[in-house]
DNA sequence: AGAATAGTGTCTTTAAGACAATATGGC
DNA sequence: GCCATATTGTCTTAAAGACACTATTCT
């Protein structure tokens, strides 16, 4: 068949013409708490791969889904509660064997959720979720490839975290330079200069001083906030590993 | 229904159980000549879109393809008749405005290819293919939303440009480093201090002398090859932009 | 006063920018 | 020798690292 116009073709055009692969989000939904990067696995009520620990995923909705990023925000909203926080396209994946079920393509995001907002939503929740420090779930034998999933994802924020302001989408609302500083040791696994990292924050102008302190128990800290729009912000130059230590290993 | 077993599941599972969105890839393949970051464009010879310019791409072949990159190389080489230079995934878009057919996904890749090994393939070329310099083509009113991938791509082009060393997938085996310093200041928009350059690209050890010279016309000129596996060698700190010009505006 | 945590002073180091000076080969 | 292009010397600058020192509050 041959068509003159756009219209026409339109009219005449089907879904499924051509053999799709299936498409999927899923969420690598990170927080810190006890010290320690953590990562929300779901544990699959379904087949494939039932009873297995997973990223939080799943299809697209055609009819209410705006665009991935909202596929991305729902599945975060689903799982968490929340709705508002840092979300980022990784990397998309997509081959003949990652699924049992044939050629599939997933898009991964990762998410950066404040731990002391957080709440798992029970609400309608089938399958069981729980939180894992990194390195338990990278030996938890995860779903289809998530674990590759989830290495990509966690290079991707130690990456960024040494040359963005990434890691303070991570803070509530007010916090002081020493609890960000300690997110930030926390995601590269070494220490930190005190002075070269409060010096890197205040004169990029990344946080601004409120005014208020925080007594915890010693000297009150100056409580600060994120002083710009996004969280996209990049320093010239990259954070170093301490310049002694031998590297971790 | 209910399963007990994985095998059981996926004897009964068919394909199509979900609505699935059309899923392409598109690709943004680089180039420069003429002193100017060029990109290849298709001319759409089938609806929709007809007779517009837009990025070549094209579904994936679920019976011969691997993964998405296979697909992304197999664009490459139907398009240009290049088979091995950098490719690299910049984003994946969807959503529901993009194709008028629907809800649609594609992924974009950039290509880097050296002008001079290149020749478009003519072979079974149905749809017309021209070179454009960049700007020419922002401003063509390409087809459904390719000039927001083109401008993905460039931005992610000349950002990484900023802080690796991945212009040097451009360049011919040899190469002078006034060659190569010439394709960073095409891709960046500004001039670059020669010096600090060659410095910069030498004590990395990013490119190795070959002790062969290239008589141009007056003093000849030192061959380099690249030294390093693969281009995603990262630099400490950024280029920056010369520091007394104001920048163009 | 002593402990603990917050915050600063200041010297060193790394790698980039500026710019002038030198080197080489064609004509 | 003159010109153009390649290559180097070396001073300055930006921003990070090291590390010691001061400041504030609690007990």
């Amino acid at each position: 068949m041959h068509y003159t116009s756009e219209q026409e073709y339109l009219a005449h055009y089907q879904k499924r013409d051509y053999d799709s692969p299936l498409f999927t989000v899923d969420m690598a939904i990170f927080s810190i708490s006890k010290g320690q990067l953590q990562v929300l696995l779901i544990q699959r009520s379904n087949f494939p791969e039932k009873d297995k620990w997973a990223l939080p995923g799943g299809f697209v909705d055609l009819n209410h889904d705006q665009d991935l990023m909202t596929t991305a925000h729902r599945k975060l909203l689903e799982k968490t509660g929340i709705h508002t926080p840092y979300l980022e396209q990784v990397e998309t994946i997509g081959n003949r064997q990652r699924d049992p079920r044939g050629w599939s393509i997933t898009s991964l995001y990762f998410a950066l959720i404040d731990f002391q907002k957080f709440q798992i939503e029970e609400t309608a929740q089938i399958e069981h979720s729980a939180w894992f420090p990194i390195h338990e779930a990278l030996q938890l034998e995860l779903a289809f490839d998530h674990q590759k999933l989830l290495n990509l994802a966690v290079d991707r924020l130690s990456s960024k975290t040494r040359y963005t302001a990434l890691p303070a989408s991570l803070m509530p609302e007010r916090f002081t330079l020493t609890e960000l500083q300690t997110i930030y040791e926390i995601i590269l696994g070494h220490s930190l200069e005190k002075k070269a990292f409060r010096r890197r924050m205040q004169e990029a102008g990344v946080v601004e001083e409120t005014g208020q302190h925080k007594i915890v128990g010693k000297r009150p800290a100056q409580l600060f906030r994120y002083a710009l729009d996004d969280f996209n912000f990049t320093f010239p130059r990259m954070l170093e590993t301490p310049r002694n230590s031998n590297e971790d290993e």
